[in-house]
DNA sequence: CAGAATACTTTTTTT
DNA sequence: AAGTATTCTG
């Protein structure tokens, strides 16, 4: 062992050090939150070059955002000696999709694409696909856009192309038709949607030897964090890049090779130290398959699984209350976090009437806290879904107290920003179609719907992209998109030779934007944002630029083409700087990784909390607690609960019960801030913003109406029988007297809205 | 053809 | 409620 080494396993507990020295074979380590899991990935791979088991070459780790890559990154290049730190470059680190943009990049011929192809996020996605139904007059009522992509990346995910996919009846056949016209629109166009970044790399190496050896053999340690949030086709790439001689002698697809036993040794690829938590596994709903934790156990034959139990982030009662919550899911491999640190203040717990009361009392807490010598970053509001967080800055915002939110509306998806890439994206790629629909009449130049259908219809008899259609028109569409082109070209020509700032500053003058904006009325706000567009691009490329070495065997790309796929991949935390005190907004899914000394968990409500969307699989519940789990551990000294009686959602008041997460605290560890209301009944519409207790009265007054107009004793949660529908639950309620509706989800009719004077509803 | 007015959805989580 | 899509009007 050289002798940097010891010093770098100072302070570690015996299970943490027992992961980071393990000798070279596969691993799983389950670490639970707040075990120092990040340490061990990023000591373990200092470890592993200090003491020259592998070169910063042999280093692959995979991070589940790239904010978690950036952390590593920095983290290492504290903790290896300077002469490491010019070799901390040579180590893959990325997310998947980070990653797989790299090689696709370096290796674009193999895989059959463009050197400068395009990446589609989520949005654009979209609106290809309505592109391409609307072209070919499908019906968008039997093919719902949405419903069309989840099945496009649900096969993705599968390793399935269109000619895999099994197809039964008419319908089915028309949508595996569909998805097959979308990729051959893609190739045209030469660009790839998220999946496609996965699934185009792992076809690149499978069905390229030479490329497969070569970086089968350069990965020694292949690490990744968030394991249990991988999907199939990530555990494919992986095992893929892990390598394995048997491997070969396996039919390509599907991907999942189920039940085989084909057992993976590492004599002739990297070794695999994956570490996760089967309890934060949150991203199920998209494609997230926990079940890779225990396929990895036994396909790479890992030895011993390592636990890391101990947590050095929250007090006792938080840990316990998260133990509690977790208990109640039933597939989980095993895990029991302790701390040495005292049990600490109790969780506090409070009932407001509406909404608007919690988001207020929230903001006096805070002040309070902020009085008490709180930093304010060091607070966190996390809550379920975006939409929750408005009420919250409302309040934040007339109360003076800075805020940040996370989420939301990112940097590069904001309107104005989409129109400038596209114009960048139209100088890399005039072929791309999505980039073309958008800007070729914004700002508005005079090519209206009628130019366009006529254009779409030239493309797809010629069979090309819009762009290179436009020769074949005629009149009056073909004079105004020539001069589109023409600009298009100019743009190009003009920004040849330029730094990348300054191509884009070029770019937007030319396309009119800024024009276009500065005559808007409040476009003030846009204009800001294309300035700051502009700054993007230059830290961008005095970062990033020339920090990424030519991967092996690569071509060297322009700036711009990093630049576009660094904002399609991420998204753009715009930091506003860790100077600034402000309180953190984001959603609980968001808040992964993140630790806090207060945390307040807001919307905590039957419907909100766990989702009502959700409730409806039974995978769905344990997920949705998976998620109140990574809530509740995030914080270290003290933690809030709230729930609110009424709240306003889509433009209607809703009445919910508390979340039936509360009930599963042991109620030793909680401090009721209000009166605990036995609750259970309907309440009823509140015009009151006086605090909870003050409504004590009205409350037991209307929950007496609603007993009596529907004398069965309905209740939310409650089993019910309707002739028409059958069984059903009641999961939501609104009103009073005759205007007494309930939401039941019905077994087989689905979700309904009854109102009770009408239907026939029984208690069952 | 552009911009305004109106109608109509959409509402979980996001690399 | 807020955003998108469609229709209307000049």
């Amino acid at each position: 062992m050289s002798s940097i080494a010891p010093s770098l396993l100072a302070g570690l507990n015996p299970e943490q050090l027992s992961a980071v020295t393990l000798p070279p074979q596969h691993a799983l380590i389950l670490a639970g939150a707040g075990s120092g899991k990040t340490r061990v990935l990023t000591t373990r791979i200092a470890w592993l070059i200090s003491t020259s088991q592998a070169g910063p070459h042999g280093i692959l780790a995979v991070t589940f955002t790239n904010k978690a890559a950036k952390e590593m990154l920095t983290r290492l290049s504290a903790m290896l000696p300077l002469s490491y730190n010019n070799s901390v470059r040579g180590m893959w680190i990325g997310t998947f999709h980070g990653l797989c943009n790299r090689l696709l990049r370096a290796h674009y011929r193999e895989a059959g694409l463009p050197q400068l192809f395009q990446i589609l996020d989520q949005a654009d996605q979209l609106s290809t696909i309505k592109r391409l139904l609307k072209s070919l007059n499908v019906d968008d009522e039997k093919f719902p856009p949405r419903e069309l992509q989840h099945f496009i990346n649900a096969q993705k995910e599968q390793g399935l192309r269109a000619a895999a996919v099994e197809a039964w009846d008419s319908f089915a056949r028309r949508r595996v038709e569909l998805y097959d016209a979308y990729e051959r629109q893609c190739q045209r166009e030469g660009v790839v949607d998220f999946a496609e970044l996965l699934l185009r790399s792992h076809e690149l190496l499978e069905r390229h030897e030479s490329l497969r050896r070569h970086y089968q053999e350069r990965f020694r340690h292949i690490l990744v964090d968030e394991f249990q949030d991988t999907n199939r086709l990530q555990y494919a790439w992986l095992r893929m890049l892990a390598g394995n001689r048997a491997r070969n002698d396996h039919p390509p697809s599907p991907l999942p090779e189920e039940g085989g036993d084909n057992i993976r040794t590492p004599k002739d690829g990297a070794y695999i130290f994956a570490v996760g938590d089967d309890d934060q596994s949150i991203y199920g709903f998209r494609g997230a398959e926990v079940g890779n934790m225990r396929d990895l156990e036994r396909e790479f034959q890992v030895a011993k699984v390592i636990r890391l139990e101990q947590n050095y982030r929250s007090h006792g009662n938080i840990l316990d209350a998260a133990n509690a919550i977790i208990k109640n899911n039933a597939a989980r491999l095993g895990k029991n976090l302790w701390t040495e640190a005292g049990s600490g203040e109790p969780i506090r717990v409070f009932e407001s009437l509406s909404d608007l009361d919690e988001a207020r009392w929230i903001v006096e807490e805070i002040k309070s806290l902020s009085r008490d010598g709180h930093a304010r970053k060091e607070v966190a509001l996390l809550y379920r879904s975006n939409a929750q967080s408005r009420v919250l800055e409302h309040a934040l915002f007339n109360a003076g107290l800075p805020y940040r939110v996370y989420g939301g509306l990112r940097f590069f998806e904001r309107q104005e920003i989409k129109h400038a890439l596209a114009y960048l994206r139209l100088i890399a790629n005039p072929d791309d179609d999505t980039a073309f629909s958008r800007v070729v009449n914004f700002p508005t130049r005079g090519i209206g719907n009628r130019s366009l259908e006529q254009l779409a219809d030239a493309a797809k008899t010629h069979g090309s992209s819009l762009h290179a259609a436009i020769q074949h028109l005629g009149g009056k569409a073909q004079s105004s998109l020539s001069a589109f082109a023409q600009l298009i070209v100019r743009m190009r020509e003009g920004s040849a030779g330029l730094p990348l700032p300054e191509v884009v500053d070029h770019v937007l003058e030319l396309s009119g934007l800024l024009e276009h904006y500065r005559n808007e009325k409040e476009g003030q706000d846009r204009l800001a944002n294309l300035d700051e567009l502009i700054n993007a691009a230059a830290s961008f490329v005095a970062e990033e630029g020339s920090r990424e070495p030519a991967p092996d065997g690569a071509e060297d790309q322009s700036d711009l083409a990093s630049f576009l796929a660094h904002a399609a991949l991420e998204a753009g935390e715009h930091q506003a700087g860790d100077s600034d005190d402000a309180v953190q907004l984001m959603t609980v899914h968001s808040a992964k990784g993140l630790e806090f000394n207060v945390v307040f968990i807001s919307g905590l409500e039957a419907g909100l909390f766990p989702h009502e969307n959700a409730v409806l699989e039974e995978k769905g519940l344990e997920e949705e607690r998976r998620l109140m789990y990574v809530a509740v551990t995030r914080a270290r000294q003290r933690l809030y609960l709230s729930f609110a009686q009424t709240r306003m959602l889509h433009g209607q008041t809703r009445y919910n019960l508390p979340s039936r997460f509360l009930d599963e605290i042991p109620v030793a560890l909680l401090k009721w801030l209000t009166p605990k209301l036995s609750s259970g009944f309907v309440a009823p519409p509140k015009t009151s913003y006086a605090p909870a207790y003050a409504a004590e009265p009205q409350r037991q007054a209307n929950a007496m109406t609603m007993r009596q107009q529907s004398d069965s004793g309905l209740r939310i949660g409650q089993n019910v029988m309707h002739t028409k529908f059958g069984h059903g639950v009641i999961i939501n309620a609104e009103g009073a007297g005759t205007d007494a509706r309930v939401q039941v989800n019905f077994k087989h009719a689905g979700m309904k809205w009854l109102a009770l004077s009408i239907a026939k509803l029984e208690a069952a």
